[in-house]
DNA sequence: TAGCATT
């Protein structure tokens, strides 16, 4: 059983804040109009800012989700979105050779007013270890590809805030990120700045790569960053290559290539089967037939001493942090569409539901305190 | 010296 469950403070309480100032940070970079920086082609929307870039009309129903855990798959996300308004389409971006999802995908609304509900509801939101992010979508076009930054050498003092301030002389900065070490918090030196468009990325890498940022005493370099869906693949062909049975394996040689192939993926990735057999109190079991709560496809979770007003989103705040969610429902008064006081949440893994149950049982929501048990079979009279 | 932002 994992022991590293979420507080859930953490989850509701903070992980706004968290998001805000970060979209904040991002927004206050205006963009500079250089147009000198620009090659012969010009793209006509070049120098809108984020405001006007928000208000294109195709950007006002399709979404962009970032940040998505590993293993939440296409239905878990259409489920998520699904619950503020009806979707017209929904995609999670895999890679092409491996299958495995990118950690992003769209969610196109078919009410404009529902894409601004889902950012004002679930963007920050906490799913295992990651906190998503939702926002519109920019039009999609060759010119905002490739457009991401790998910079080295930063000044350990160097702040995110500076780093962009650096970079945003060249461009709209999309997202910019220093990475830390995991125990100390201390900048490894090394971040991402994602520019809007390429042509901007290249304008930065001409202007500071190989430069010292103001006050540094070494320089610093600026290239494009790695796609990481490239680098795994490069990664497998580069094994497959060195394997003994390469280049032009037959029908018992493909089955051992497929064998290493998983293994690759699973280092790769990271990724845990979520088929396994799971260990339950001592016991193994597979179909998890007459187990408590167990539906199939999931844990479900019986939640009750909800408010009348409560919604999904409450639920998905909830439990996401704690692991795999698949679906969540709050139980409503036919008549007035109120929430008749209990609603069920459905997790992939076992040990995680366990971790959820055994903390949000007893948990104190506004004036309420939550009853979370893993759902019996009793049945409950309209 | 590496995280997953354009289907």
């Amino acid at each position: 059983m994992r022991t590293d469950g979420y507080r859930f403070g953490a989850a509701i309480g903070l992980a706004y804040p968290q998001v805000i100032a970060a979209m904040e940070t991002q927004l206050s970079n205006g963009p500079t109009c250089n147009n000198t920086s620009n090659g012969p082609s010009t793209i006509s929307n070049n120098c809108s800012s984020p405001v006007e870039s928000g208000s294109i009309e195709d950007s006002k129903t399709n979404l962009i989700v970032n940040y998505l855990p590993q293993n939440m798959t296409q239905e878990e996300l259409k489920s998520l979105f699904g619950s503020i308004g009806e979707i017209e389409s929904c995609k999670l971006v895999r890679d092409k050779i491996t299958g495995q999802s990118l950690g992003y995908g769209f969610v196109n609304y078919v009410d404009p007013k529902d894409a601004e509900k889902a950012i004002n509801t679930l963007n920050g939101l906490r799913l295992q270890t990651k906190t998503i992010k939702v926002s519109y979508a920019r039009p999609s076009s060759a010119s905002i590809r490739d457009a991401n930054l790998y910079v080295s050498g930063l000044p350990k003092t160097m702040t995110q805030k500076e780093l962009e301030q650096l970079f945003s002389q060249y461009g709209r900065i999309i997202t910019s990120r220093i990475l830390v070490d995991q125990v100390t918090g201390v900048s490894r030196g090394v971040g991402f700045i994602r520019f809007d468009r390429r042509v901007e990325a290249e304008e930065a890498i001409k202007g500071l790569n190989c430069q010292k940022p103001p006050g540094a005493t070494e320089p610093i370099t600026v290239k494009f960053a790695n796609n990481p869906s490239q680098k795994t693949s490069q990664a497998l062909l580069s094994q497959l290559y060195q394997s003994p049975n390469r280049r032009y394996p037959g029908p018992l040689a493909q089955q051992a290539q497929r064998f290493r192939l998983d293994n690759l993926l699973n280092m790769a990735y990271g990724v845990k089967s979520r088929f396994s057999p799971m260990a339950i109190d001592g016991v193994t079991s597979l179909a998890g037939i007459n187990i408590p709560g167990h539906a199939g496809t999931g844990w479900c979770i019986f939640v009750y001493n909800l408010a009348p007003d409560a919604d999904e989103s409450i639920l998905w705040q909830m439990f996401g942090p704690f692991g795999a969610v698949t679906n969540v429902k709050v139980i409503r008064d036919f008549n007035t569409n109120k929430c008749k006081g209990f609603g069920f949440v459905t997790m992939t893994n076992y040990d995680e539901a366990a971790v959820a149950i055994a903390s949000l049982n007893g948990y104190r929501l506004g004036d309420r305190v939550l009853q979370v048990s893993f759902k019996t079979n009793k049945t409950h009279k309209a």
